[in-house]
DNA sequence: CTGAAAGCGCTAACAA
DNA sequence: TTGTTAGCGCTTTCAG
């Protein structure tokens, strides 16, 4: 059975379309007798109004686009909580989409939005998109004044509302937490070493090593990708030199991180304490269970859906940026202050 | 600036709508010159089609609308890259929302699609859309002509294409695994014990029992809601009788009864083996790292996107069910044969 | 109380 | 080579 428009129904009762559209929608205009024969008769075929046909005569969908880079980040995942939390108590959809790091399927995904099907978009950008610092269908999206709010991986170059961790002083806490608990040599271990996310850490970390003298030493950052083999890495790290800590600048990497050096017999905390970046499950059931810095994904999430609906509400305020602060969650993978 | 139409770029040229049309489309019908004019004119202005105008044109959105119960279970991540990937090779968008184990949302959800928004359904029952059994939005959206494809989480009363795991030989397969490698009394811990794909698991473990003549003793089954204190049920458990092997019925399950176990005091694997359900990270990270079976999402995923797609070419087809077998990922938490 | 007509943005058959 | 018209499904004036 083919889907039941209007102009079946019409047809069925021999009255015209907007007849039945004013009945269904229970229009003072129709007489009781025709409202309840057609309404019964919608229910019965299961009428449903075109919402394709809606959205392009109100010129409105009530739906907002969110595209994330990464879904096996548990941060990202807990944005998407947030942000769908929010929409669904404003009446939005939303319809989520992974550009997998890559900025060819980001600007797909962005094409699909600005040709109408969204009202707003959410978007954090894919770490190659940041590299290239080009945003073009970011930018026609906002040209054609669809509101945009970027959250966590944002750029200088694109004008428009944004929610931001504060990852510079994240860094600088918790290097300098480590340095309090004893670290002196303490590495870097950083998977998205070209996002504007990694580069705010390590900037945080070189300030915290500033302030207490201590040298930077560009030995002990590694920057790697996928590809690059982190045994081998982390073997050269530790020959170098005696390293009583280390930062994984997410989660999953804290955690290999963890793995290498328990199997190379090192004892985590006693040996090298470790802190990682975003509070999933991995950190919490790994043994020893990681001190990690808690993003407050989820919040992020509910702020960003809030900013854009109350843009897409009032268009033509002036653009807004939300620094979200971090929180360390101790756990058994730093040593104890003595 | 607001989106440019065809009606605009006309106006700018003082020709018609159509016209303008044709141009974009680079119709021989049009004049070279006039062609190039609007062509250059549409790029600069970022002229996009409006998609919902052509959806509602071509009755087809060329976009599938995906509803997966659970995204912080790591098997509806991999089935949905699955999808994805088969799907943006077919030149279709997917939209994902997330049920949270919700009949309502899902309903929500469905609704939604079945307004014209999708060309197909790819969906996995919420836990609680299994246990009332009733899927009338569901049957709408059959109804109205739109291709369904159930995978994973499937229903015997509605009729449509599936996917299935071969959860009845899963837990029969990894059940006579533990007994094989000598446990005797084996536990089961499910989280989600009135899903169909628990209910087969259990299944398969009572098969695996009978043939070894093992008689089933309903006290080693601990069906649980998030909501219950797995530790003090682990503790009635483990003081009940010596167990040898327990069966997590997901990964997170798995993950959380190995702490338990652990933390009160019991060596895994020497003590007591554990296997759980579900190929992720976590399962990979833990200590010691966990026997798992796999269900091979990603594949289920590209099967049931196929499926669906083909559906879409070809509607009236009789249709089908596939059966995706598991495989046994076996790693620390299983004692080794002798 | 009911219907005709316009229009959202677009394409395609058909005229001119 | 260009324009007119109709129509996708719906709502909303404005007439009847």
């Amino acid at each position: 059975m083919k889907k039941v428009t209007l102009k079946d129904i019409a047809a069925h009762f021999g009255v015209s379309i907007s007849t039945v559209s004013k009945a269904i929608n229970d229009s003072y205009e129709i007489s009781n007798d025709l409202k309840l024969k057609i309404q019964a008769y919608a229910k019965e075929k299961h009428y449903k109004p075109n919402r394709l046909a809606l959205n392009l005569l109100n010129k409105s969908t009530k739906t907002i686009g969110v595209v994330v880079p990464n879904i096996l980040n548990y941060f990202f995942v807990q944005v998407l909580y947030g942000i769908e939390k929010v929409a669904n108590e404003s009446g939005y959809n939303i319809i989520s989409c992974i550009s997998n790091e890559s900025s060819a399927k980001e600007t797909k995904t962005l094409e699909f939005f600005d040709a109408g099907t969204v009202d707003g978009v959410i978007m954090s950008l894919a770490e190659e998109s940041q590299n290239e610092d080009k945003h073009e269908a970011l930018l026609d999206v906002i040209n054609n004044d669809i509101p945009v709010v970027l959250f966590d991986r944002v750029s200088d170059n694109v004008q428009c509302d944004k929610v931001v961790v504060d990852d510079l002083e994240a860094g600088y806490k918790i290097t300098k937490y480590l340095i309090n608990i004893g670290c002196k040599n303490i590495a870097v271990v950083n998977p998205i070493s070209s996002s504007s996310v990694g580069k705010l850490r390590l900037l945080g970390y070189k300030k915290a090593l500033e302030e207490f003298d201590i040298p930077f030493d560009p030995k002990l950052i590694i920057n790697l990708t996928i590809k690059d083999d982190l045994d081998l890495l982390m073997s050269f790290l530790l020959n170098y030199k005696t390293i009583e800590g280390i930062i994984g600048i997410d989660e999953l990497i804290a955690v290999q991180v963890l793995q290498v050096v328990k199997a190379r017999g090192y004892n985590v905390p006693n040996d090298i304490s470790i802190i990682g970046f975003t509070n999933g499950q991995l950190s919490k059931y790994v043994t020893p269970s990681l001190t990690m810095v808690s993003q407050h994904g989820k919040y992020i999430g509910e702020q960003t859906a809030k900013l854009l609906i109350n843009r897409i509400k009032n268009p033509g305020l002036p653009y807004e940026t939300k620094t979200v602060k971090t929180s360390l969650l101790v756990r058994d993978s730093t040593k104890k202050v003595e």
